[in-house]
DNA sequence: TGCAGTGTTGCTTC
DNA sequence: CGAAGCAACACTGC
């Protein structure tokens, strides 16, 4: 379920790890032949050179760009990272045993929760230890680019700013969302063109706390309401990254371990539950709202809300 | 048992 | 051009 807050936590788990390190060597299964994937580490010739590109390059920074992780290296190179659906990567000791990759439990890497995790790709590490792309779906992007040009590819370059940018302000989040006048709020604040970093969990949790309908027309909204979303696309996803990500479905952090976020949830699957959000007025007195979590699909996405207080 | 549902995105179709 | 549908994949849960 990697969205902004779940690829923020890897990138800072990254960063803690394996700065400074060099790349010994890369293993993978990959191997599509579907076009789509042909400049992707998943493309037997593409990874090829990948493989010859990235030996015994040293990491010097990572950074993220709405839900990409970018690996910075010093030979001028950056390793693009997309988890899409299932894709975690995680850092430990593994030892390959019958053609499959597993955490080394003697070398203080235990097995993860009680999932499978299906590695697709490995790098090996100059401290002995390893990174592996874990992907069940095999939905997930690798590859690349020049570092200087990074920004300017296909896969960055049509990416609209990030909430928690410190200048993403009221007059951004106006003028972003004016662009799909006709959409429903909750697809145009999944859409990465127009804000980057929030998918199906956050966006239904951001429009439970901002009272809005997640079918409302964005050329509807008056700018009490979108002043809402702006304070908590800020305030939700800050809250996802401290909570160390949601791991509701089977997001991990770099060390396998879960992050906390969905004990969190206010609206994302809590279909048929009671609401929970309660107006306080003057002299401290409560009024609980008494509405019913629905779930609707809209434009192809579940989505969760109340059916009381999100007009 | 079988099928609906799953965090994302990008290609195809209308 | 824009919006909607569906495909990529493999597992979980009802």
């Amino acid at each position: 379920m990697p969205e902004l807050p779940e690829v923020e936590t890897t990138t800072r788990g990254l960063r803690k790890e394996v700065l400074g390190l060099r790349i010994l060597d890369v293993w993978t299964d990959l191997d599509t032949k579907d076009k789509r994937k042909s400049d992707t580490v998943a493309n037997k010739s593409f990874f090829k050179k990948f493989k010859k590109e990235v030996f015994n390059t040293k990491v010097i920074s990572v950074e993220r760009k709405a839900k990409n992780i970018l690996i910075n290296l010093n030979n001028n190179k950056t390793i693009l990272v997309h988890l899409k659906m299932t894709g975690h990567l995680l850092y430990g000791k593994y030892k390959f045993i019958k053609n499959k990759w597993t955490p080394d439990e003697k070398e203080g890497s235990p097995l993860y929760d009680p999932y499978n995790i299906f590695i697709h790709l490995v790098f090996i590490l100059s401290n002995k230890k390893h990174l592996a792309f874990c992907d069940t779906r095999k939905f997930g992007k690798i590859t690349l680019l020049d570092t200087k040009t990074a920004h300017d590819t296909k896969h960055l370059s049509n990416l609209g700013p990030d909430p928690l940018e410190k200048d993403f302000d009221l007059s951004t989040l106006k003028e972003r969302i004016s662009k799909k006048p006709n959409g429903k709020i909750k697809t145009v604040l999944m859409d990465q063109s127009i804000i980057a970093g929030i998918g199906n969990i956050y966006s239904d949790e951001i429009l439970w706390h901002s009272s809005i309908h997640p079918e409302r027309k964005v050329s509807s909204l008056n700018k009490i309401e979108i002043s809402s979303m702006l304070k908590y696309s800020k305030e939700i996803l800050s809250k996802g990254i401290d909570f160390g990500g949601d791991s509701m479905s089977d997001y991990r952090n770099i060390y396998g371990l879960r992050g906390e976020f969905q004990m969190h949830h206010q609206a994302y699957r809590r279909t048929g539950e009671k609401c929970r959000m309660s107006r306080v007025f003057s002299r401290g007195r409560k009024k609980d709202c008494n509405g019913v979590i629905l779930r609707k699909i809209i434009n192809g996405r579940s989505g969760h809300f109340c059916n009381k207080h999100q007009k």
